[in-house]
DNA sequence: CTGTTAGCGCATTCAC
DNA sequence: GTGAATGCGCTAACAG
């Protein structure tokens, strides 16, 4: 009920305060008896250190913040779950902003990163303005990106030019030459890097291929399954239309997936769809896609973090993780013939 | 860089720091004059309180956590949606702890639940056990149980009784007679209220429609896709084997899906699927299913704990939220040869 | 080794 | 109305 303080501790073991405290952070210099007299009188009190006056008298928030677009791409959480794994060990509090539109992430970059609120935060997906950077350098408190590249700051990133190419490479190597282009960078008020990397490995293999990159075959929208329905509902419109579809995200691929099913193509016979993330539902709907390693990501984020909080370092520094094709149902070899006509069903 | 505190406001303002905490806090007297002279020394020396001396002195924490089994379930993560969205709103701030293991449960709930530790906390999916229960009662801190029953706690829940029997009145309505319920609620030391009430709803409507329950078409394990897949393999492979199965969650349906397409039996024509939740991936697979308000359940949690929190009440205080029948693809009636139609009056 | 004391930054009395 | 003083619970520095 009433908050058992230090002193209680102190007075009910005949001791003095920073005796306690020295227990209580264990302190090599307190003697063995006294130690133990300390430990059952905590024990007897069933003592707990306010963790507050701690981290006041500490001048630190023993806290981590980490801001997200966490309920719009399913790959976050899983970041984020490995975020918690690690941090669960430590001493540390895990504290979470959701950031769902530009207002909300520019609104948390202000007033999360201030060294009274947290000593570190990791971003993931969300790059910062350049005004925030400013801000953020001085701002005194650690901060790494993950999923995000920013020549200024830690991060842990995969190299999504290489995802992306792996990606289009697949699929010229099934033989698709007319490969449509599906992501969500167009939101530049979040502009998230991957993406942007991912078409230019994109353009790299079909360069390489020395297939013309077609403007009409790439579109960019919201991230969502709705919006990459929508998305390729235009795409297989169009004439000549694409026989294989890459898209940025998982989530993003299954908008496809519905759309080609609303269209009347058979996946992958008709038309091949890989995404970007495997993320745990992939492999329910057998989604060809390329993996990264998104719960490790979250751990290294937080391992580097933790690292940077204790020596604030000169350089950034930069972890990248491998990224993996992962071949499943939904590619294939484009069928011999020219693309199959297009029959509108109703739903 | 060095922290600037009340103190330098103070300076730079030319008045107490008692005056420059009142303008903080807006209290009504002070001059409007003098307040504006704070506020200007405020935004010159872009000051901000230091929240964790304010606490300290507040003694509070101003900060709510949530404990939950977020990775293992789909639809925790959308409550915590809610959740994350009022608090937003407000002053305090979010702390998340995740359970994989019961080990780690009880130790969140010793560790969490104080009062010098967290203002209040919101506790998704997880049942406390007997022992638990009197450190709750008397922790001094606000509980609110979110998809949990419990007699003495104050709880967001959905009518589970009725979800079983509305899931199992749509099969009973189809025509199915031979119906398979699978849950994970054999997990004793997490020990879910909500599946065994729907349990008790499945067992309510057969009765009701006179059919005799059979052990062999129920099973219980883990909550995994996986684990549901096995277990739908069993199922399905006993003499005389369900129509329709009843999983209690939908990610459990997706492994019961993925067992029938394994097994090369047709949902719906063959078998009928109905899950529990309705999270979005639910929508895509066309799954029929028992939606609940996953985003408004944790709304509705954090709105009761923080009621909860200004006055603590005596009673516990019970919120039940809707539960509808989503129909879908994944249900049908049985294929005629097997199960001959019955007339069933619903109610 | 151990007790005592001075802050940590803010909110809140209490006098003026 | 407003400034000064006290305390929130703990850590760390300083004597002893």
């Amino acid at each position: 009920m009433s908050a058992t303080t230090i002193r209680d501790v102190a007075r009910y073991a005949g001791v003095g305060v920073g005796t306690v405290s020295r227990v209580l952070n264990d302190s090599p210099d307190v003697s063995v008896t006294t130690r133990s007299k300390v430990l059952s009188a905590i024990e007897a009190l069933d003592y707990t250190p306010n963790p507050i006056a701690r981290r006041l008298s500490l001048g630190k928030t023993l806290t981590i913040a980490v801001i997200a677009p966490f309920f719009t791409r399913p790959s976050v959480v899983e970041r984020l779950r490995g975020i918690e794994h690690v941090i669960a060990e430590s001493e540390y509090d895990l504290i979470v902003f959701n950031v769902e539109t530009s207002s909300r992430r520019d609104a948390y970059f202000h007033s999360v990163l201030r060294r009274e609120r947290v000593d570190g935060v990791i971003i993931i997906s969300l790059l910062p303005r350049d005004n925030d950077v400013d801000r953020l350098k001085q701002a005194g408190t650690s901060v790494v990106f993950v999923d995000v590249s920013h020549p200024q700051f830690s991060q842990v990133i995969v190299d999504d030019v290489e995802g992306g190419r792996q990606a289009t490479r697949h699929l010229i190597s099934l033989g698709h030459r007319k490969i449509g282009f599906l992501s969500d960078y167009e939101d530049s008020s979040f502009y998230f890097t991957a993406n942007r990397d991912r078409f230019t490995g994109y353009c790299q293999e079909l360069e390489a291929a020395n297939i013309a990159l077609r403007p009409e075959f790439s579109a960019h929208g919201v991230h969502s399954r709705s919006s990459a329905y929508e998305m390729a509902k235009r795409l297989l419109g169009v004439d000549d239309r694409p026989t294989a579809i890459f898209a940025t995200s998982d989530t993003l691929a299954i908008g496809v997936l519905e759309a080609a099913q609303q269209v009347g193509l058979d996946v992958p016979k008709d038309l091949s769809v890989i995404g970007y993330d495997d993320i745990e539902i992939a492999e329910y709907l057998r989604l060809t896609t390329i993996r990264q390693s998104l719960f490790e990501s979250g751990v290294e984020g937080v391992k580097l973090l933790l690292e940077e909080m204790e020596s604030m370092p000169g350089a950034p520094a930069q972890i990248l993780l491998p990224t993996e094709l992962v071949r499943r149902d939904t590619t294939a070899p484009p069928s011999a013939r020219s693309a199959p006509r297009i029959f509108w069903k109703s739903r």
